[in-house]
DNA sequence: GTCTATAAAGGGATAGAC
DNA sequence: GTCTATCCCTTTATAGAC
């Protein structure tokens, strides 16, 4: 079915992650597993769910290592989070960056988020990541800034630029970029999150949702 | 401005509540108590991090009366979630109930939408229903049936018709709810799921989010 | 039904040896 | 850096008196 495992892959695509919070030295076999197993269980449990005790068993390294090279379980979650976004972002500002005609940007963009945020580990970070957010104030923060906003911006210079060639007719990009995105994501992703459905949208179901956000934001629902 | 205690008085709207995952008597002082302690402390805390000893506090009770009412600390925040979702929802509906032209009816359900989500409660509740759904199957169910799904059926509904008398053009109407619950979304909501804001957008803004999603949905952005 | 007191378990974090 | 062993605290849940 699914990558077995897929979900945390994408942790190590660049360098081994220089993210924590304080610096730490890049290059350590077993902090890499503590990050691997870390965001396994965090993902999978929560973050008050889990402990540091099944960290350590899945990471195959005592508790003493672990919190040698990450000051507590928040410092560890801290830097999970950071790296998860860095490495999840480029693919969807990709389309955007290069001017393509509006139905074809919006379409690209679009499909590349839904894919995104319906995958099983981006899912159970931004699930985390809520979460944890009120008690762990600079994390809701770097999530944001990491993650959506990076990608809303993106689109909404390239609006911006539509706008300014005459092409489109949008005097907020920002505003408009956030809400096409929230078109995108409809109720699909709150199911997910809910676990209403066991399997997420099929690739029918979701150019059918992505279609349909960009015939509406392009040309609305009023009969012409 | 807002209603000093607003987050909890919702609780005892109708009756004190028959919601609990098993049937309960309805009538019970301490019973209201338990539940307006747990509402509180479980919206603040988080499940997990939420302790029976702070609601017994709280709720100027003893842990083990809590217990004599509640099976266990899942079965309390199943009754309060249940409770919340009935008492919230009837407002947002309205608008679209009576068939007013598509522009009124947008801009009230949408900004009937967006006031709802960005009140305290509501946030507490949506975060802490999500951080709570993976571990808790039938939570998220029950919060999708008796919230996001009647309010999106209402405005689908409403679309329906406003598509069969040749007003829209709306073909797959209950998509379309959703996409346009979406974009008044845009990210306020996250902002302040995630904390980046300390204070919601004020009137102004918000009227600002909804005229641009009811114009873009009815209109598109396209240049005419 | 309600209380006080406590059982029973699990958690984050650390000491000290190597 | 890494391990084993453990401290110390908090937690859920319950026993037993009233």
């Amino acid at each position: 079915m699914h990558n077995k495992a897929g979900r945390i892959a994408s942790i190590e695509n660049d360098k081994p992650s220089l993210v924590g919070t304080e610096s730490e030295r890049p290059e350590s076999r077993k902090r890499d597993m503590i990050i691997r197993a870390g965001a396994e269980t965090f993902m999978e449990q929560g973050f008050e769910a889990a402990s540091m005790d099944e960290v350590a068993r899945r990471a195959g390294v005592s508790k003493a290592t672990i919190y040698s090279h990450f000051e507590s379980k928040h410092a560890l979650f801290g830097a999970i989070v950071n790296g998860r976004c860095q490495a999840m972002i480029p693919k969807i500002t990709a389309a955007a960056l290069d001017d393509q005609p509006p139905a074809e940007a919006l379409r690209s963009t679009g499909r590349s988020f839904l894919d995104l945020i319906l995958s099983p580990g981006p899912l159970s970070l931004y699930r985390t990541v809520l979460a944890e957010a009120p008690r762990f104030p600079e994390l809701g923060r770097n999530f944001y800034d990491a993650g959506p906003n990076l990608v809303a911006q993106a689109l909404a210079d390239y609006l911006a630029r539509q706008h300014a060639l005459g092409v489109l007719d949008v005097p907020t990009p920002r505003l408009s970029a956030e809400q096409f995105f929230g078109m995108v994501l409809g109720h699909a992703h709150l199911r997910m999150l809910l676990g209403i459905d066991g399997t997420p949208p099929g690739a029918d179901e979701r150019d059918r949702i992505v279609e349909r956000a960009v015939q509406t934001f392009l040309h609305g629902v009023t009969k012409r």
